[in-house]
DNA sequence: CTGAAAGCGCTTACAG
DNA sequence: CTGAAAGCGCTTACAG
């Protein structure tokens, strides 16, 4: 270690600081680390070791080096306080979910569990922002308190109030799927309309015709797309519909399972759930009638969330990229913290999963 | 508004400055309000604003008042990362969780929702630390970064060993559940034990004797007590247990569902199952063989998350008290990050509620 | 390429 | 009861 104090010094100086002023405990053992005892070890101001353990240029080479050295055998670690407090920025973003869709829906759970991921991988803090009263404001707060730098929403909740409150609102933010009415946002979304076409073309390749649909919330996008993915199918092979099979579903098991009980009076030979919670109450109703799947009727869903789910059977069903979703949520965010112009929309395009209920 | 200038100067002064200093543009429209403006509109220093602002004594009443209706009136937001620089607080908890759990285990959703929820009432941010590989060190990383002051972790990991490991290091927690080897942590717990007796004893009332047991993870907590709340219902009440109709269960639908289908050749006349899902998953095995629920057989399940599930089927169960659950975990956090000694193990009892799947 | 200095917005002994 | 001042740990023009 050239130049400055050695190690051991250091660590003795720092300990009679601590006990000397009697320091107020910390929430850690040991008292963190701080620049200035990085700098001062690496013979630096603070200035030029902030610069250097920030990738700023304009820092010799070797002086760079030696600070990096130094701060990582330090075990030194940003005050995030301090760093928020100096540069405006908190790298912490807040993930905004209505509170009860993430009960009812796993597309939501693993949305979240991969958001946490992505961002954890950039280094950035995820705020749990559920929202219940007054998101908005919670979030405009939370903004304004310096906490959270910008949102990533899930789309689940386009067309509640708050969250057209939200959309208007001069908040850095990204929406994870689209919008009806509005190409003004930063979105990004999964091809929900070529993959419910692939997958009803998958069910006409088994020789299956006659088809039934459940589809999701007709207030949200994803179930619009994928009921239009229902019918493009159809129209493109040119086989007939019977309107008598589409059933309006509502994304749950208990919805799909009822109006399943009804289809199956009008002997379907598939159907294609709006997601793979209704194709599980689908097959539900199916066994409560003694017929099986697939060998009576197929059954195929959307998300492929089910196997994590321990749910017993292997469903043939849309896989949504929930990763890749969500990193693209984060990174589209970031850009434009950083104050770049990233895309308006990117999609991604979803893989069809071909399991034993369809086959 | 006496002492002072008035709002609408100060709000000049304010645009003033933005525009002529050229302000580098902050995330929100207009630059949040400082704690210097709300002193200098009330006619006091930031010391005493600070001071009539935080509710630290000392302050005259009429002082304090005026410098509150000033703040309010500017809408105005301590800026956290300032306050968390300075006091040490951050204001932010983690809530740690095994990230496979949250989408298996319907438990931790709802849980993760009443935390978040009591957070906000209480007015901490949380931030979710969703672990994968190693939760331990991330977690330590997030508090020597001033990021977090302590963390809420949930028991349904206990056992694997970053728990354990999480367990030992030095930092402000508190379990939500039991661990099976220590009474040195601060955990707020729900009575398992009890509450399964409660819902065997039920069975019993419904005439029932030969009843089955389906477990759940032999490693948690939760689901020892529960299996040995089903064998001290029988002790109690002097009914001999058939060991074969015991068997271990995972908590999900999937092997629940498998083990009723091997059970259901024993002819019990009731399944307690260690919870919800491995109810569902027994009922489905159930139907699946054309036998109905309760008339053929009883299935009670254990959390009351079923029916938010979309499930249609009004199932018996113990139902979680989460929100207390959370808020006393957070409260008792708190407590302990104010320098308070809460008592280590804090119980609440659950309610039974009777549904139709076993009368 | 580097450093001294000012500043981010708050809190908190220390004097009065 | 109140204020001037120092300090929390970092960043960033501004000079050299």
């Amino acid at each position: 270690m050239q130049g400055g104090i050695g190690t051991v010094e250091l660590c003795e100086a720092r300990r009679m600081k601590c006990s000397i002023m009697n320091q107020p405990e910390r929430n850690t053992l040991n008292t963190p680390v701080t620049l200035g005892e990085v700098a001062q070890l690496s013979g630096v101001s603070r200035a030029t070791a902030s610069r250097a353990l920030n990738g700023r240029e304009g820092v010799k080479q070797d002086v760079r080096e030696r600070v990096q050295l130094v701060a990582k055998s330090l075990g030194y670690r940003p005050n995030k306080a301090a760093k928020n407090l100096s540069s405006g920025r908190s790298s912490i973003i807040g993930l905004v979910m209505p509170s009860e869709e993430l009960i009812v829906d796993p597309y939501a759970i693993s949305l979240l569990q991969a958001v946490a991921k992505k961002a954890e991988e950039r280094d950035e803090g995820l705020m749990l922002m559920l929202s219940h009263d007054e998101p908005t404001l919670a979030v405009r707060n939370t903004l304004m308190d310096g906490l959270i730098d910008g949102v990533i929403l899930s789309s689940v909740a386009v067309g509640s109030e708050w969250v057209e409150d939200m959309l208007d609102a001069q908040i850095p933010k990204v929406l994870i799927g689209a919008h009806p009415f509005r190409d003004d946002i930063h979105c990004v979304n999964v091809e929900n309309f070529e993959a419910t076409v692939s997958i009803v073309d998958h069910l006409f390749d088994q020789g299956l015709r006659r088809i039934a649909n459940i589809t999701g919330c007709p207030s949200r996008v994803d179930a619009i797309e994928r009921a239009k993915g229902f019918r493009v199918a159809h129209e493109r092979r040119g086989v007939p519909i019977d309107e008598s099979l589409i059933r309006e579903g509502d994304f749950t098991q208990a919805v799909a399972c009822r109006l399943t009980e009804e289809l199956l009076k009008l002997e379907p030979e598939a159907i294609v759930a709006a997601n793979d919670e209704s194709a599980i109450g689908a097959i539900r109703a199916v066994e409560r009638i003694g017929q099986r799947v697939p060998d009576d009727i197929a059954v195929v869903g959307f998300d492929g969330i089910t196997f994590d789910q321990g749910f017993d059977q292997d469903l043939t069903t849309v896989c949504q990229p929930f990763e890749e979703l969500a990193g693209l949520a984060v990174s589209t965010l970031v850009s434009i913290l950083s104050g770049e112009s990233p895309p308006l929309e990117q999609m991604i395009a979803p893989q069809l999963r071909i399991g034993g209920t369809s086959i």
